[in-house]
DNA sequence: AGACCGATAATTGGATCCAATCACTGAAAT
DNA sequence: ATTTCAGTGATTGGATCCAATTATCGGTCT
C-alpha cells in the first residue's frame, strides 16, 4: 500500500495547511504568489489552485486583483462556527450510535490512548492531531460523507486558535476525562449522554479560543 | 451601480453554473477543458480555477489527471443534502425572527408576489431564481454568514433536479400555498409554526426530487 | 501642511507552450 | 476467443511569459 505519486497541488496543499496551522503565515497576512511559490519549488498555477481550494473552505480571503489573504476569525464568526458545530456535531454522533459496532468501539478507544499518549508528552502538534482523529473517528461512523466535509471545515478554520487550547495543562487535563465520559457515552450506546458531552467538551473550547481570539 | 468588470473565471463560474444547471453539462459527463475553454472565449488557466471553487461546493469531482466531472446525486447524497439542510435551516430561520425588522418583512412580502408572478408564466428558471431570491431573503436576516454560505452550496447540488419540480404546475400551486404560510409565520413572528412549515416544504420537495433520480 | 495627481514598480490574472499521464487501439501470445 | 502488452493519440498538469491592475512613491498645486 504505496502512496501514489501527489500531484504539485494536493502537495502545496497540504504544505499551505500546516504553514496556516502553524503561524508561519498569519492571519491577516497578504499571500505572495510568488514568495511562495518558490519556497515550495513549483510555478504559481498549482499554488493558485490549492489557494482557491482553500478559500472555498474559507481558510483564506481572495480579493481580485490584490491576493490572497490567510482569513481572520472574528468573534462573531467564531461563535458562528462553533454554533454550526453544535447542531451538525450532534447529527453526527447521534447517527454514529446506530451504526456503530463492538469493533469501532475497540478502534476509538484505542485512538483515546493516543491522545493521552500525545498529551503526556506535550506536544501541541502532536496533540491536535491526535484529538482530531478520535473525534473524526466517532463522526465517521455517521457514514454521511458531506456532513463530515463540513465539518472538517469547520474544525479547520478554527485549528489555529485551538493549538493555543492544547498548550495549557490544566485543558489538556480536562480534554482526558471528557473524552473518558464520551467514551463511556459510547460503549452504552446512550444518545443523550453522547451529545451531553460533546456540547460541555465544545463549550470549554469555545471559552477558551475566544479569549485568545479577543486579545 | 455600475457593475464592475469581472475577471475571466469569476464569468466562467457563472457560465459553469448556468450550464450545470440547465442540464447543458449533465451528471456524470466529463468536462474537457479544451472545449469549454474555446466555447468560453477564455484559456484554460480561469476555467481550471473556477472547476476548483465547483469542485469545493461539491457540484463537480476531480480524479488526477482524469479531470473533472459533473457531479451525480445518489439518492442517498439526496436525503444527506436534504437533512443538513433541515438542521441548518432551521437554525437560520430561527435566528432570522430573532432579527426581523417591518422593512424585511414588505421586502419578503414582495419577494413572494414576485414567486407567484414566475409561476404564473411557467418559466422554470425564472420560478427557481424568484423561489431562491425568497428563501434567501429569510435566511439572510439570520445574520450568519458562514450558514447563509453553507445553504447556498447545499441547494446548488439539487437545483438540477430540483428545477424539474417546478415543471409540474400542481407543484406550482402548492409551494405558492406553503409560501403563504411561511410569510403568515414571519408576520406574526411565530418560531414553531415558520419551522414547521419549511420542514413541511422541504419535505415536499424531497419526495417530488428523489422521484426524479430514482428514474 | 495636506490633498491631489501621475509615473513607476510590484503583484496578480491570463495565455501559451511543454511535459506527464491516461485511455484507446490493435496486434501478438496463450 | 480472451488476455496482455506496446504504441499512439488525447487530455490534463505545470512552467513560463505577457498583459492588466493595483499600490507606492514623488512631486505639484492649493
Amino acid at each position: 500500500m504505496n502512496t501514489k505519486p501527489l500531484t504539485a497541488q494536493e502537495e502545496v496543499l497540504a504544505l499551505l495547511r500546516v504553514e496556516i496551522l502553524t503561524g508561519s503565515l498569519q492571519p491577516g497576512q497578504q499571500i505572495v504568489q510568488d514568495v511562495l511559490a518558490e519556497r515550495f519549488g513549483v510555478s504559481r498555477v498549482p499554488l493558485r489552485e490549492a489557494l482557491k481550494i482553500l478559500e472555498g473552505e474559507g481558510q483564506v480571503t481572495h480579493h481580485p486583483h490584490r491576493g490572497y489573504f490567510v482569513a481572520e476569525l472574528s468573534i462573531g464568526d467564531l461563535h458562528e462556527v462553533y454554533r454550526l458545530r453544535a447542531l451538525l456535531e450532534r447529527e453526527a454522533v447521534t447517527a454514529a450510535v446506530a451504526n456503530i459496532t463492538d469493533r469501532d468501539l475497540i478502534t476509538i478507544t484505542e485512538l483515546a490512548k493516543e491522545v493521552r499518549k500525545a498529551a503526556s508528552t506535550g506536544e501541541v502538534l502532536a496533540i491536535t492531531a491526535a484529538n482530531r482523529a478520535f473525534h473524526f473517528a466517532i463522526f465517521e461512523l455517521s457514514e454521511m460523507p458531506r456532513l463530515i466535509r463540513l465539518l472538517r471545515q469547520l474544525w479547520d478554520t478554527t485549528d489555529v486558535y485551538r493549538s493555543v487550547y492544547f498548550s495549557s495543562a490544566t485543558n489538556r487535563e480536562r480534554i482526558l476525562l471528557e473524552h473518558d465520559e464520551i467514551l463511556d457515552a459510547l460503549c452504552a450506546r446512550n444518545v443523550a449522554r453522547l451529545v451531553q458531552w460533546h456540547d460541555t467538551h465544545r463549550d470549554n473550547s469555545v471559552s477558551s479560543v475566544s479569549a485568545v481570539i479577543a486579545r
